[in-house]
DNA sequence: CAGGATCCGTTTCGATACTG
DNA sequence: CAGTATCGAAACGGATCCTG
């Protein structure tokens, strides 16, 4: 008795909700590309609030889809930095898809001046994320 | 003991999150938007093998958000038939990001010349998704 | 103290049988 | 055909415990 594989399909939008289809991953990523947390405790500070073993097994899962990387701070041995690779980089045009989106039909505080922005200047991006590593 | 609220953000991509953001929904509205599928029986077909509890609880959920609409088929009065409304065709860049995105660092089956034409021809999607009412 | 593992009650998922 | 009921499996969430 397999783990009944059945999930093998090739359309593309599978393979990504295999990455990162779950609630909180893409909040993780949010927080590393456009709020600048790096470190374990930073993540479970955000606002929803994620439970520790939720967040160590998507950060484990992340890193398994090579998404993310990790590196001990060199500041301080027991703190871990994890970092968004060129492949999670490159999620940001759907993150950006993603808040334009809601923007559009759903209450949120984002200023329409700074999704305009997003949406026009492909280089916002690029910027305002500090470059990665890797 | 409420159930605690908590998950109130004003952060939009949590926003979209609670509209679609599950392993389901967003491969129902996949085949809505890009293979024509409009009825249960339809999407149950799908390569993916949902159940058909999921199903029933995603199409509702995905019709209390507003992103699709269903009305009986006039030809067959025990057959419903789903659409997308403007909201859930809006959604259209986010899939293509997806796409686009995991065609490059996942295997999967979509030729580059449709990807190409994907990421450069806005028109395209709003030429193949036959037009929705509503 | 930071990162993360373990335990455990609760919620959600998923396969199948069943109903209108 | 289009769902609902049932029930076991998996995931979640929170508290706590372990490790360097």
């Amino acid at each position: 008795m397999k783990k009944k594989p059945a999930r093998r399909s090739s359309c593309p939008i599978n393979a990504a909700l295999e990455s990162f289809g779950d609630r909180w991953s893409l909040l993780i990523i949010r927080d590393l590309m456009f709020r600048g947390r790096r470190t374990y405790k930073e993540f479970l500070e955000s606002d929803e609030g994620i439970a520790t073993n939720i967040l160590a097994s998507r950060l484990k899962s992340l890193k398994a889809n090579g998404i993310i990387t990790t590196r001990p701070d060199p500041e301080d041995g027991r703190r871990r930095i994890y970092a968004l690779t060129k492949k999670g980089l490159d999620l940001a045009p759907i993150l950006v898809s993603l808040v334009v989106w809601a923007s559009r039909y759903e209450r949120t505080s984002m200023p329409s001046a700074l999704l305009r922005r997003l949406q026009d200047d492909p280089n916002f991006l690029a910027n305002a994320a500090e470059r990665q590593p890797n």
